[in-house]
DNA sequence: TCCATAACGGGACTCCTGTTCCATTTGCTG
DNA sequence: CAGCAAATGGAACAGGAGTCCCGTTATGGA
């Protein structure tokens, strides 16, 4: 009487089943960077990677739980940051990231994609939520050091401020046609750093 | 040899026509907001309907399909808005109305469901868009006239000080899991007017 | 190196989504 | 109010997504 719970690729993570992951997680990118989230079916997954259908579904189940996993993914390879010493720059440079991210044709659906797997699973979206978390926080940094230069009020929160530059450009690629430039970026950075200065990111406002 | 392109329902449209599409589309939110996108099936709503299902297949086609024809409904259906005076109360109005339709539990699962559905079909989105664009444009005259009376720089863009209200909203509804309070709406409306004050929204900026 | 078994892969099977056909109902027009 | 055809609805059909079974491969530990 073993433990009959334990879920397939954990007891032996390496090898194949790494392997075998890897392989997935790239078709499953690819699949949805180019059919979107509506027409995802794990049979043509399977087919892309090389692999079995039924180790697919045996592994993740399904589309949402597959789309969590390769979002667990994303979270772990970090993007470098800037560093330039300059509160509106760092912001700039943010916001032209994930900018240049959206624009992008493969990541831009895959992001799409992803958004609309998440809503639809709870389990999804917590892998989503975490995904933005330790990204918000990979640049809060520069925020806390505008603090401690004074350009910004004492208790200003690092991560609303950071939230506040990505989420016209997510607004705008959501729910209008218009495209994203650089100079949507560039205002979206100005604006976080307005309302930063005017104090509507200080915890106790 | 007539006209053999001409849709279904737009022959005939009054009658039993109108009578199925009022319960096809009611159905359909029902749906959405229990179930989510994913779960979507035109079986179930057509059952919801009391309606053949072979009339949904014919008449919609997809989930898609039948998102986009619920968007433009919505478009249609106008909310009242206030009328304060004041730039910071009209726009803090504005974000509490999206921060409660956000936060209302059939509203805020379809809102996810027809986000979802968006990004999964170019015709969808199109009619999501619009949405966002009779919407936007029922809140600009508020910035409007505070443009006229002084509190902004003359050559403000309404629709973006408009969208910088929500964008911080729908930002969070869809990548975090913190619970949206009216606290919350009011900084939105804060910060976007801290950034029109700023000549942030300007057309040359 | 060798063994126990975790993990994979193929194929058959089931169920459900979406399509097609045709009879029936019911708007619209004269 | 009468008739034509638009629109609906039921039933049968087809195709594909997801499950199950069991033999095969190869991992991790001794």
């Amino acid at each position: 009487m073993e433990y009959e719970g334990a879920d397939p690729g954990t007891v032996r993570p390496g090898g194949r089943t790494a392997r075998v992951r890897a392989a997935v997680l790239r078709a499953a990118g690819d699949a949805m960077a180019e059919g979107g989230f509506a027409h995802l079916d794990l049979a043509d997954i399977a087919r892309r990677a090389e692999v079995g259908k039924t180790t697919v579904y045996r592994r993740w189940g399904s589309v949402t739980g597959l789309v969590a996993d390769l979002l667990t993914d994303m979270a772990e390879q970090s993007l470098p940051r800037t560093e330039t010493g300059s509160l509106l720059d760092d912001l700039k440079a943010n916001a032209r990231l994930v900018q240049r991210t959206l624009t992008d044709p493969r990541q831009g659906a895959l992001f799409k994609a992803v958004i609309a797997a998440a809503t639809c699973d709870a389990r999804t979206a917590q892998a989503l939520h975490r995904f933005y978390e330790t990204r918000v926080e990979e640049w809060a940094p520069c925020v806390q050091q505008a603090v401690a230069r004074g350009e910004l009020p004492e208790d200003t929160d690092p991560h609303e401020v950071i939230r506040a530059v990505s989420a016209p450009l997510y607004y705008r690629f959501l729910t209008t046609d218009g495209h994203l430039d650089e100079a949507t970026a560039d205002r979206s950075a100005q604006a976080a750093v307005a309302a930063a200065r005017a104090g509507v990111y200080t915890r106790r406002a």
